[in-house]
DNA sequence: GGGATAGTTCAACAACTGTTGAAATAAGTC
DNA sequence: GACTTATTTCAACAGTTGTTGAACTATCCC
């Protein structure tokens, strides 16, 4: 992945109402939501709402599609595991041990993140 | 992590040359680099490198020490860390088996990505 | 102290973002 | 076709962001 166009999709995360939107969608993997039930969950405005779902189905991070009356949005999983796996990346790939090391001071429950992968100079990144 | 202190973060990465400046850091860990050559690899004019870095700093995912007349900035394993462990507990959280699939179909290398964490409702989501 | 170097802050400005209410589109129901 | 419901687009506006050159602060060296 290009930072170009991850810095596009951190964009689509960086407001607070967008990541909850998307956040919501990802719980509702993989049936979605309508506009209407996104809406009505998080208090917010219609209008308000699709000008927010609109910057995220441009990221890519959701799809859309119509149903009957209603327009029923995605998240895309494929497109989140190749975020994560960017950052992953990105800090692995240089200095394994060095990574290995924050993980252990972390707090952060190993369960949660990637293996620490062998090191080896070309990578997605 | 909250919602409100994810989107600061992914704020923070949201512009083309914070990441860049971002990802030059991760691969400079743990000894980082003084502004000036941070504005040289990347071809920035100090006045707008100090723009960003005092973003990233504000951010957490950036640390500044004044070392002599120089100042050396230092990217945040940890936090980087707990970012992707956000991110994956927010995928994985409600439905592995789901997760599951989609990595299977998404081309992505699994050894960047995490482990698919075992169900159970409450977690540092 | 005076001069050089490293880096930041400031002021100005254009461009972009997020919010709102009003109007428009799209699809179902009678 | 007229009516209702679901959602988007539009226009306006306030607020924020990113870029630039000029001025400032901090540190080192003589």
């Amino acid at each position: 992945m290009e930072s170009r166009y991850a810095s596009r999709i951190f964009e689509a995360l960086s407001s607070e109402v967008r990541l909850d939107v998307f956040r919501l969608l990802v719980k509702h993997a993989p049936d979605g939501l309508v506009a209407g039930d996104i809406a009505r969950l998080l208090d917010l405005p219609a209008t308000n709402l699709s000008f927010h779902l609109k910057a995220l189905v441009q990221s890519g991070l959701v799809h859309g599609e119509r149903e009957g009356r209603f327009l029923r949005y995605r998240a895309s999983i494929p497109l989140m595991l190749d975020i994560i796996a960017y950052l992953t990346a990105q800090c692995c790939s240089g200095r394994p041990e060095c990574c290995r090391a924050f993980r252990e001071e972390s707090g952060v429950d190993a369960r949660f993140l990637p293996p620490v992968a062998a090191p080896s100079s070309d990578r997605k990144a």
